[in-house]
DNA sequence: ATCCAGGCAGATG
DNA sequence: CATCTGCATGGA
Protein backbone atom coordinates (compact mmCIF):
# COMPACT_ATOMS: atom_id res chain seq x y z
CA UNK A 1 0.00 0.00 0.00
CA UNK A 2 1.27 3.57 -1.12
CA UNK A 3 -1.26 5.42 0.47
CA UNK A 4 -4.54 5.74 1.68
CA UNK A 5 -8.02 7.85 1.16
CA UNK A 6 -10.16 8.63 4.20
CA UNK A 7 -13.68 8.27 3.03
CA UNK A 8 -15.40 11.65 3.12
CA UNK A 9 -19.04 12.89 1.90
CA UNK A 10 -16.94 14.86 -1.43
CA UNK A 11 -15.08 11.95 -2.48
CA UNK A 12 -16.46 8.32 -3.77
CA UNK A 13 -14.51 6.54 -6.02
CA UNK A 14 -16.92 5.11 -8.34
CA UNK A 15 -18.92 8.15 -9.00
CA UNK A 16 -15.19 9.75 -10.16
CA UNK A 17 -14.60 7.59 -12.19
CA UNK A 18 -18.09 6.74 -14.00
CA UNK A 19 -19.37 10.40 -14.34
CA UNK A 20 -18.08 10.10 -17.84
CA UNK A 21 -14.85 11.78 -17.56
CA UNK A 22 -12.33 9.27 -17.59
CA UNK A 23 -12.68 5.23 -19.34
CA UNK A 24 -9.43 3.34 -18.63
CA UNK A 25 -10.30 2.14 -15.33
CA UNK A 26 -12.15 -1.02 -14.08
CA UNK A 27 -14.23 -1.99 -11.59
CA UNK A 28 -14.53 -5.41 -9.62
CA UNK A 29 -15.40 -6.67 -6.40
CA UNK A 30 -14.18 -4.31 -3.67
CA UNK A 31 -11.01 -3.77 -6.03
CA UNK A 32 -10.63 -1.29 -8.98
CA UNK A 33 -7.96 -0.68 -11.14
CA UNK A 34 -7.12 2.94 -12.79
CA UNK A 35 -4.68 3.80 -15.55
CA UNK A 36 -3.94 7.42 -16.47
CA UNK A 37 -0.96 7.83 -18.72
CA UNK A 38 1.59 5.38 -18.10
CA UNK A 39 1.15 5.19 -14.49
CA UNK A 40 -1.75 2.41 -12.68
CA UNK A 41 -3.38 2.31 -9.09
CA UNK A 42 -5.28 -0.28 -7.43
CA UNK A 43 -7.83 0.82 -4.56
CA UNK A 44 -8.74 -1.47 -2.61
CA UNK A 45 -12.19 -0.52 -0.82
CA UNK A 46 -12.94 -0.07 3.14
CA UNK A 47 -15.46 1.19 5.50
CA UNK A 48 -13.72 3.97 6.13
CA UNK A 49 -11.01 4.37 3.55
CA UNK A 50 -9.58 3.24 0.26
CA UNK A 51 -6.09 1.76 0.41
CA UNK A 52 -4.48 2.58 -2.98
CA UNK A 53 -1.43 0.34 -4.43
CA UNK A 54 0.24 2.27 -7.39
CA UNK A 55 3.66 2.89 -8.80
CA UNK A 56 3.29 6.74 -8.11
CA UNK A 57 1.60 8.21 -5.14
CA UNK A 58 2.13 11.98 -5.86
CA UNK A 59 0.96 11.66 -9.07
CA UNK A 60 -2.43 10.09 -7.98
CA UNK A 61 -2.91 12.24 -5.41
CA UNK A 62 -2.99 15.20 -7.89
CA UNK A 63 -4.47 13.23 -10.39
CA UNK A 64 -7.48 13.04 -8.28
CA UNK A 65 -7.41 16.47 -7.18
CA UNK A 66 -7.59 16.38 -3.34
CA UNK A 67 -6.21 19.70 -3.87
CA UNK A 68 -9.54 20.80 -4.39
CA UNK A 69 -12.04 22.55 -1.96
CA UNK A 70 -15.48 20.53 -3.14
CA UNK A 71 -16.80 21.50 0.23
CA UNK A 72 -17.04 24.92 -0.67
CA UNK A 73 -17.95 24.41 -4.56
CA UNK A 74 -20.92 22.27 -3.63
CA UNK A 75 -22.21 24.94 -1.01
CA UNK A 76 -21.89 27.63 -3.40
CA UNK A 77 -23.66 26.14 -6.14
CA UNK A 78 -26.88 25.28 -4.01
CA UNK A 79 -30.23 26.53 -5.73
CA UNK A 80 -32.66 25.00 -3.83
CA UNK A 81 -33.33 23.19 -7.62
CA UNK A 82 -31.46 20.56 -9.85
CA UNK A 83 -27.96 21.81 -9.35
CA UNK A 84 -28.85 21.11 -5.70
CA UNK A 85 -30.85 17.58 -6.52
CA UNK A 86 -27.19 16.84 -8.82
CA UNK A 87 -25.06 17.91 -6.71
CA UNK A 88 -26.36 15.08 -3.69
CA UNK A 89 -26.63 12.37 -6.20
CA UNK A 90 -23.23 12.89 -7.33
CA UNK A 91 -21.31 15.03 -4.02
CA UNK A 92 -18.43 12.32 -4.18
CA UNK A 93 -17.58 13.42 -7.86
CA UNK A 94 -13.61 14.87 -8.12
CA UNK A 95 -12.77 16.29 -11.42
CA UNK A 96 -9.61 14.07 -12.36
CA UNK A 97 -6.41 16.18 -13.63
CA UNK A 98 -6.24 14.11 -16.76
CA UNK A 99 -3.27 14.20 -19.18
CA UNK A 100 -4.55 16.78 -22.01
CA UNK A 101 -3.31 14.67 -24.75
CA UNK A 102 -5.07 11.61 -23.30
CA UNK A 103 -8.01 13.43 -22.98
CA UNK A 104 -7.91 14.47 -26.88
CA UNK A 105 -7.49 11.31 -28.21
CA UNK A 106 -10.13 9.84 -26.09
CA UNK A 107 -13.01 12.35 -26.40
CA UNK A 108 -12.38 12.25 -30.42
CA UNK A 109 -13.31 8.45 -29.99
CA UNK A 110 -16.44 9.46 -27.68
CA UNK A 111 -17.74 11.52 -30.27
CA UNK A 112 -21.36 9.80 -31.31
CA UNK A 113 -20.53 6.63 -29.55
CA UNK A 114 -21.18 4.71 -26.11
CA UNK A 115 -18.54 4.22 -23.17
CA UNK A 116 -18.69 0.61 -23.09
CA UNK A 117 -17.57 1.19 -26.73
CA UNK A 118 -15.06 4.10 -26.39
CA UNK A 119 -13.34 2.09 -23.27
CA UNK A 120 -12.92 -0.80 -25.28
CA UNK A 121 -11.46 1.63 -28.61
CA UNK A 122 -9.40 3.18 -26.06
CA UNK A 123 -7.79 0.05 -24.34
CA UNK A 124 -7.04 -1.89 -28.29
CA UNK A 125 -5.21 1.74 -28.77
CA UNK A 126 -3.10 1.16 -25.74
CA UNK A 127 -2.26 -2.62 -26.18
CA UNK A 128 -1.36 -2.08 -29.43
CA UNK A 129 0.69 1.13 -29.55
CA UNK A 130 1.61 1.80 -25.65
CA UNK A 131 4.25 0.68 -24.01
CA UNK A 132 4.59 -2.65 -22.24
CA UNK A 133 4.63 -2.12 -18.51
CA UNK A 134 4.37 -5.46 -17.53
CA UNK A 135 1.04 -6.21 -17.25
CA UNK A 136 -0.80 -3.34 -18.79
CA UNK A 137 -0.11 -0.67 -21.65
CA UNK A 138 0.76 3.00 -20.69
CA UNK A 139 -1.49 5.40 -22.84
CA UNK A 140 0.51 5.50 -26.23
CA UNK A 141 3.18 8.45 -26.89
CA UNK A 142 1.80 10.54 -30.01
CA UNK A 143 4.53 9.48 -31.93
CA UNK A 144 3.00 6.47 -31.76
CA UNK A 145 -0.43 7.40 -32.79
CA UNK A 146 1.07 9.57 -35.91
CA UNK A 147 2.52 6.35 -36.94
CA UNK A 148 -0.31 3.77 -36.82
CA UNK A 149 -1.81 5.73 -39.54
CA UNK A 150 -5.80 5.45 -40.61
CA UNK A 151 -6.03 1.84 -41.38
CA UNK A 152 -4.78 1.03 -37.40
CA UNK A 153 -7.54 2.84 -36.37
CA UNK A 154 -10.41 1.46 -38.03
CA UNK A 155 -8.76 -1.64 -37.37
CA UNK A 156 -9.53 -1.15 -33.24
CA UNK A 157 -13.02 -0.21 -34.17
CA UNK A 158 -12.75 3.94 -34.19
CA UNK A 159 -15.10 3.75 -37.53
CA UNK A 160 -15.26 6.91 -38.95
CA UNK A 161 -12.91 8.63 -36.13
CA UNK A 162 -10.47 6.82 -37.56
CA UNK A 163 -8.59 9.95 -40.09
CA UNK A 164 -9.53 12.31 -37.31
CA UNK A 165 -7.76 10.46 -34.88
CA UNK A 166 -4.35 9.70 -37.46
CA UNK A 167 -4.68 13.07 -38.69
CA UNK A 168 -4.41 15.01 -34.98
CA UNK A 169 -2.05 12.97 -33.87
CA UNK A 170 0.39 13.81 -36.83
CA UNK A 171 -0.63 17.29 -36.13
CA UNK A 172 0.43 17.04 -32.72
CA UNK A 173 3.78 15.30 -33.29
CA UNK A 174 5.89 18.00 -33.01
CA UNK A 175 4.08 19.87 -30.36
CA UNK A 176 4.22 20.25 -27.05
CA UNK A 177 0.26 20.66 -25.61
CA UNK A 178 1.58 21.45 -22.62
CA UNK A 179 2.74 24.86 -23.40
CA UNK A 180 -1.23 25.59 -24.11
CA UNK A 181 -1.91 25.84 -20.81
CA UNK A 182 -0.71 29.33 -20.65
CA UNK A 183 -3.42 30.36 -23.07
CA UNK A 184 -6.73 32.04 -21.50
CA UNK A 185 -9.34 29.42 -22.38
CA UNK A 186 -11.00 30.88 -24.98
CA UNK A 187 -7.60 31.02 -26.99
CA UNK A 188 -6.94 27.38 -25.87
CA UNK A 189 -10.28 26.05 -27.25
CA UNK A 190 -9.36 27.74 -30.83
CA UNK A 191 -6.02 25.49 -30.47
CA UNK A 192 -7.73 22.31 -29.94
CA UNK A 193 -10.80 23.01 -32.33
CA UNK A 194 -8.26 23.57 -35.02
CA UNK A 195 -7.43 19.85 -34.66
CA UNK A 196 -9.43 17.40 -37.23
CA UNK A 197 -12.41 15.93 -35.49
CA UNK A 198 -11.96 18.45 -32.89
CA UNK A 199 -15.08 20.65 -32.33
CA UNK A 200 -16.77 22.49 -29.64
CA UNK A 201 -17.55 19.83 -27.23
CA UNK A 202 -14.55 17.73 -27.99
CA UNK A 203 -12.56 21.07 -27.09
CA UNK A 204 -14.48 21.66 -23.99
CA UNK A 205 -14.54 18.29 -22.84
CA UNK A 206 -10.29 18.38 -23.07
CA UNK A 207 -10.68 21.88 -21.12
CA UNK A 208 -12.34 20.54 -18.95
CA UNK A 209 -10.72 17.13 -18.53
CA UNK A 210 -7.46 17.95 -19.26
CA UNK A 211 -6.78 21.30 -18.39
CA UNK A 212 -9.14 21.47 -16.17
CA UNK A 213 -10.76 24.81 -16.95
CA UNK A 214 -13.94 25.29 -15.28
CA UNK A 215 -15.01 28.33 -17.41
CA UNK A 216 -16.00 25.98 -20.01
CA UNK A 217 -20.02 23.61 -20.10
CA UNK A 218 -19.95 20.93 -22.98
CA UNK A 219 -23.20 20.48 -23.92
CA UNK A 220 -23.93 16.90 -25.20
CA UNK A 221 -26.78 15.05 -26.11
CA UNK A 222 -27.69 14.38 -22.33
CA UNK A 223 -27.22 18.22 -21.45
CA UNK A 224 -29.44 18.78 -24.45
CA UNK A 225 -32.17 16.84 -22.67
CA UNK A 226 -31.42 18.56 -19.25
CA UNK A 227 -31.74 21.63 -20.65
CA UNK A 228 -34.60 21.03 -23.00
CA UNK A 229 -37.71 22.12 -20.73
CA UNK A 230 -36.29 25.39 -20.00
CA UNK A 231 -34.68 26.37 -23.31
CA UNK A 232 -36.03 24.25 -25.91
CA UNK A 233 -34.37 23.30 -29.09
CA UNK A 234 -31.32 25.56 -29.11
CA UNK A 235 -28.05 24.77 -30.71
CA UNK A 236 -25.68 23.31 -28.23
CA UNK A 237 -22.57 25.55 -28.76
CA UNK A 238 -25.46 28.55 -28.00
CA UNK A 239 -26.69 26.39 -24.73
CA UNK A 240 -22.74 26.43 -23.79
CA UNK A 241 -22.53 29.91 -23.64
CA UNK A 242 -25.36 30.74 -21.88
CA UNK A 243 -24.24 28.07 -19.18
CA UNK A 244 -21.19 29.29 -18.96
CA UNK A 245 -22.48 33.28 -18.57
CA UNK A 246 -25.06 31.71 -15.63
CA UNK A 247 -22.28 29.41 -14.37
CA UNK A 248 -19.39 31.01 -14.55
CA UNK A 249 -16.00 29.86 -12.94
CA UNK A 250 -17.79 26.74 -11.77
CA UNK A 251 -19.54 25.99 -15.00
CA UNK A 252 -17.45 22.28 -15.33
CA UNK A 253 -18.26 21.41 -12.24
CA UNK A 254 -22.09 22.15 -12.42
CA UNK A 255 -22.03 20.18 -16.58
CA UNK A 256 -20.09 16.93 -14.57
CA UNK A 257 -22.97 17.34 -11.96
CA UNK A 258 -26.05 17.29 -14.13
CA UNK A 259 -24.32 15.04 -16.64
CA UNK A 260 -23.87 12.37 -13.83
CA UNK A 261 -27.16 13.12 -12.50
CA UNK A 262 -29.45 12.76 -15.81
CA UNK A 263 -27.07 9.69 -17.24
CA UNK A 264 -27.77 7.23 -13.73
CA UNK A 265 -31.23 8.28 -13.95
CA UNK A 266 -31.39 7.10 -17.72
CA UNK A 267 -29.81 3.96 -16.46
CA UNK A 268 -31.73 2.79 -13.40
CA UNK A 269 -35.02 4.81 -14.05
CA UNK A 270 -37.40 5.92 -11.40
CA UNK A 271 -40.47 3.69 -10.33
C1' DA B 1 -33.92 -6.12 -35.41
C1' DT B 2 -33.73 -1.27 -35.18
C1' DC B 3 -32.05 2.45 -32.67
C1' DC B 4 -28.66 5.33 -31.06
C1' DA B 5 -24.46 6.99 -28.75
C1' DG B 6 -20.52 12.62 -24.24
C1' DG B 7 -20.46 15.20 -32.58
C1' DC B 8 -17.93 16.49 -36.45
C1' DA B 9 -16.71 18.10 -41.18
C1' DG B 10 -18.34 19.63 -45.23
C1' DA B 11 -22.09 21.31 -47.99
C1' DT B 12 -25.87 24.03 -48.55
C1' DG B 13 -29.54 27.86 -47.30
C1' DC C 1 -24.46 32.81 -39.50
C1' DA C 2 -27.66 28.87 -39.05
C1' DT C 3 -29.28 24.47 -40.32
C1' DC C 4 -28.80 19.83 -42.70
C1' DT C 5 -26.59 15.39 -43.74
C1' DG C 6 -23.57 11.38 -43.90
C1' DC C 7 -20.88 8.84 -41.09
C1' DA C 8 -18.70 3.37 -38.90
C1' DT C 9 -19.49 0.51 -35.25
C1' DG C 10 -21.56 -2.54 -31.92
C1' DG C 11 -24.14 -2.54 -27.32
C1' DA C 12 -28.85 -2.39 -25.81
Amino acid sequence: MNFEIEKTPTFNLSQTLNCGQVFRFREESGITVVNALHHRAEFIEFEDRYEVDCDDAEFFKKYLDFDTNYDIIQLKLQDKGLVSSAIEFGKGIHILRQSPVETIFSFLVSQNNHIPRIKSIIERICDALGRDMGGYHAFPEVGALAEAGEDFFYGVGAGYRAPYLARTARELADIDVAEWNALPTDKLRQKLEALHGVGRKVADCVLLFGFNRFDVFPVDTWISKVFAPTYGDIAPEKLSKLLVEKYGDCSGFVQQWLFFFKREEKKSPKV
